[in-house]
DNA sequence: ACCTGAACACCGTTCAAGT
DNA sequence: ACCTGAACACCGTTCAAGT
């Protein structure tokens, strides 16, 4: 489990990296995160990151990237434990998967969502991001065959609940949503969209 | 208009700071903000950033609560014009302008979310923030009292349109939305959520 | 009150050199 | 292939000193 005092060939000093930059993340934020502190943590030069990571926001790059996957992997894994339930139920459990990540780490989210921002991003983690953003539209797109979604384009529907998933997780992540009433929180607004908030019309 | 060439006391060193770092910001990104920058851009010592912000974070909370006074500004300009209207279009106009300003200043409005997640925030950062944040609890409220909106407790539905609205302005910098479509795809947005996303039912 | 200049303790990145 | 040590050009912050 340790790996032991090597004075030279760490071992995996790429995973080393990783993992202890992700701890330093959540623990004193993006801002403080340093290559040669890193190096000091795990006890080499501080020009031995430059072989795993060319420049400091590859590293950065490479965690929003696990950070994608993850996200994906854990919408995925809620799609499948809901997948004989009716497709508001699906929804929901995509929604609170989402959330239960975003307040696991909140850290690493924010730094997702910056490295998003990138003019030229890189391409694992332009495909991890296109897959963890598509679980919702798929389920949008399977409700709407079963004909319990109103018609239109598919993609604007998914933009709408994209967008109210993405907006929860963005408040939910500011404190703004206590943990616990999230299981009460989030079926209700979902329940909201997809029935409305008007009174009275059905629809158009 | 240009503040000549005092060799010393050079006028409103503050403002020039806070000027040239939001320049920068939308420029170059905040991982490149440096107060050293700033200083040799505007001629003076390194050290004069001091006397106005104590802290490179001071300067960094001193744009985003500017920021946020300004998106609050726009918003409160935008429900002021649709006084006379119903609460869809007021709400529609309130969601454009928070839009507009984050396809306006992109940089700036990352700089603002950041800087919410700080664990102590500056007062008047605070203010500014929840000030900005006031107008569509506000709308939804009037809409309630004049029955046009579902019944239920209005801070949760606050919390659904809150999140559409975010979920857009976040999903729109990241450039997923060409700007020209705004006017066509946020009134529909809203009124998707207003009237819901299932067939048959009209609510319960 | 406001700014300067020097100093301190940090950075990221590069590169020859070691094993 | 992987790591080291020294070097370079930057940082933010502090502080005595100047006006």
């Amino acid at each position: 489990m340790k790996p032991a005092n090597h004075p030279y060939h760490h071992g995996n000093l790429r995973q080393e990296l990783l993992r202890a930059a992700e701890a330093a993340l959540e623990a004193r934020g993006v801002q403080q995160l340093s290559l040669r502190e890193l190096s000091r943590e795990l006890g080499v030069s501080h020009a031995s990151p430059q072989r795993h990571f060319a420049t400091k926001q590859d590293l950065i790059n490479a965690l929003a990237t696990v950070g994608f996957q993850r996200f994906d992997a854990i919408a995925a894994k809620a799609t499948a434990a809901a997948r004989g339930q009716d497709f508001k139920a699906r929804l929901t459990k995509v929604a609170l998967a989402h959330l239960g990540f975003a307040l696991k780490h909140p850290a690493l989210l924010a730094l997702m969502f910056e490295a998003k921002r990138q003019p030229a991003l890189p391409p694992e983690l332009l495909t991890a991001l296109q897959s963890a953003f598509s679980h919702i539209p798929r389920i949008l797109k399977e409700g709407q065959e079963a004909g319990k979604i109103v018609p239109g384009d598919p993609h604007r529907l998914a933009l709408t609940i994209g967008a109210v998933v993405q907006g929860l997780v963005a408040i939910a992540v500011d404190g703004k949503i206590k943990g616990d009433s999230l299981k009460v929180i989030v079926p209700e607004v979902i329940g909201q969209v997809l029935n409305g908030l008007s009174t009275g019309k059905a629809k158009a």
